[in-house]
DNA sequence: TTGACATGCAATCATTTGGTTGCCTATTAT
DNA sequence: ATAATAGGCAACCAAATGATTGCATGTCAA
């Protein structure tokens, strides 16, 4: 969960998964194109994006194809993010209480 | 929103959000009971979740009361997650269809 | 087979990050 | 008044991070 969460930190990173989301299964050079980066920067990104598994490669002859794996980014979501919207209201509405009692 | 994911790169930092997630409200030197480190260390890490806007504060005397706020966390699962939830399927099919073709 | 192409590896570098220590200021309680 | 309490500020430090350059390897095509 914590690679996860730091994978997704860089916005190089997500922006990556961008492109990968826009068109699955790019190769290195290809995800290359258009960034303000050499291609041993995207290599390393897309090394820490694999190892938080958001990112699967198979070979094929000698190209990498990426693919995006769009299941830890749930899991962030249902595991961490819910838990938050659970005491939502209840939060804001002792932030509320508390603004209002500053006055007194 | 890139402050957002900075912020909640760090475990320590998730811990705090956690804290207040538990009791909303505390002080600075609550929420440094029980944890391996300095009240500093804590003080900045709050720094970093307040500039992110994760987390408010409000002075009651000499006490910094700091309270959770759950609106970006909600945003990064409405304007992030969800859009890469939405290709999930999709993108697993292609996976799985590129990882058959291999052994071609 | 040999040159071009796709990727990998390693050393290096500047900056950021997470943390510390030491001291200072403001507020409360005795 | 003064001691204790709550927090703030600044300098400093080691380690991690993001990026670069140079060279090596593996694969495909002419």
């Amino acid at each position: 969960m914590d690679e996860v969460f730091k994978a997704l930190a860089d916005a190089s990173r997500r922006s990556l998964l961008d492109r990968l989301h826009a068109r699955n299964g790019q190769t290195l050079n290809e995800l290359c194109e258009g960034l303000a980066m050499t291609r041993q920067a995207v290599t390393k990104h897309l090394a820490i994006l694999e190892e938080a598994n958001l990112v699967t490669t198979i070979r094929h002859g000698r190209e990498k194809l990426h693919f995006l794996n769009p299941v830890p980014i749930h899991q962030i979501g249902e595991r961490w993010i819910r838990k938050f919207e659970r005491g939502k209201l209840a939060a804001l509405g002792e932030l509320k209480r508390q603004l209002e009692k500053r006055d007194e």
